[in-house]
DNA sequence: TCTGCTATGTTTAGCCCTAAACGTAACAGA
DNA sequence: TCTGTTACGTTTAGGGCTAAACATAGCAGA
C-alpha cells in the first residue's frame, strides 16, 4: 500500500470526508457493472445529516437541552398560543414513532417543561402543553440554535441554498413515505 | 378547526412531508425577525437521511442482514483482497464511534461473518477479515441493494444528480467536523 | 532504563429509539 | 343495544449508539 490514508495523524475530517466517489469506484472496481450511481448522493446525504446532528447536540449541551426535547418544545412553541397540540399531532409532525413522543413527553413532564390534560379538542385526545418553564426554556434557545445554523450553511449563497433546496425537495417527493 | 390536516386518514406520507418553508413560516411569524433561512436547508436533508435510512433497513430485513452489519461487511469487502482492515481504519472510514465499531464486529464474528486476528500490518492492531460467510452475504446483497437505491433516486436526472453532488459536497466541506 | 505519551481496542452505563403488544375510548352499523 | 373497528396513547423488550472509563502496547526522550 503505497500511500495509506489511514495511516496516523490523518485528520479525522478529512476521512470523514472521503469523497463518496471513491467509494463508489471502489464497488465499481470490486464489481464491475454495479449501479454505483446512488452513492454519491446517498452517502453525502447521511454525512451531512451527521455533521448537522452531532453539531446541534454540542450546541443545545451548552444551553442545557437535549436535541428530542427540544424537538418536541419546538414543536409545540411554534404552533402559537395556547401552546398545546395534541399526543398524536405531535407524532403527525415529527420524525419519530408515537412511543417514542410518549417517551419524550414523559420526560418533559418529568423535567417540569410540559403538562398533559384531556384535549379540548377531541375527547380522546391527550393534550400537551408548555409550562412556564418551558416557555422560558424554548424562547430562551430557538433563536440561538436557529442564528448558529444559519452561520452553519453560510457557505452557500442563496441562490445555491434555493437551488439546493428544490433538488432535495424533487427526490423527497419521489422517495417512498413510511409504511 | 375548519379544515384539520391532522384529522383521522390525513396521509402520514404528506404530513412528513410537510413543507419545511411552513416551519420557517411559522418561526418568523412567533419570532419576528429569526433568522430561519437553514430549515429549508436542514430539515430536508434530515427527512431524506431518515426515509432512506427507513427504507435500507426494510430493504435488509427481506435479505437477511441489518444496515450496521451490511456497513461493516461493505468496507471490507470494497476494500478488496485481502479482505482486511484494522479496527481502527475500519472506525475511520466509519460514521461511528470505536466503541460502536467493536460492539459491531463482535456481533459480526458471533455471527461467523467476520474473524479477528492480530493484524498483519501493525502489531498493536486488530485484523478483522471476512469469513466464507461473510463474502458470500455481502456478495448476495451489496448489488441488490445498489440497484435498488439506484432505482430509488431515479427521479433525478444525470444533471440533477451533478448539480446536488456538487451543492452537497460544498456544504459538507463547509460544516465543522467531529471535534 | 525509566517515564510519560500516544495509539489502539474494549467495556460499561446510560440514552433514545423502534416494533409490537396492550388498554381504552369513540364510533358505526346490524 | 351490541359488536367490531378505528383512533389514540402507553408500555415493554430489545437494539444500537455515544461518551467515558479502562487496559495495553509501542514509542520517544531524558
Amino acid at each position: 500500500m503505497p500511500h495509506d490514508p489511514g495511516a496516523d495523524g490523518y485528520p479525522l475530517e478529512a476521512v470523514l470526508r472521503w469523497p463518496a466517489a471513491d467509494i463508489a469506484a471502489s464497488w465499481r472496481r470490486e464489481l464491475p457493472g454495479a449501479r454505483t450511481e446512488s452513492i454519491e448522493v446517498i452517502t453525502p446525504v447521511w454525512r451531512i445529516a451527521k455533521l448537522l446532528a452531532d453539531d446541534r447536540r454540542r450546541t443545545l449541551a451548552g444551553l442545557g437541552i437535549d436535541p428530542s426535547t427540544l424537538d418536541l418544545l419546538s414543536v409545540i412553541r411554534r404552533s402559537g398560543p395556547p401552546y398545546e397540540l395534541t399526543t398524536r399531532e405531535i407524532t403527525r409532525r415529527t420524525l419519530v414513532t408515537a412511543g417514542a413522543v410518549s417517551q419524550r413527553i414523559a420526560r418533559a413532564e418529568q423535567a417540569g417543561l410540559v403538562e398533559r390534560s384531556p384535549s379540548t379538542a377531541s375527547r380522546r385526545a391527550v393534550g400537551v402543553r408548555l409550562t412556564e418553564a418551558g416557555h422560558r426554556l424554548i424562547e430562551a434557545t430557538v433563536r440561538r440554535l436557529l442564528d448558529h445554523e444559519a452561520d452553519l450553511i453560510g457557505a452557500l449563497t442563496a441562490a445555491e441554498r434555493g437551488t439546493l433546496t428544490g433538488l432535495l425537495a424533487k427526490l423527497e417527493g419521489s422517495l417512498p413515505g413510511p409504511e
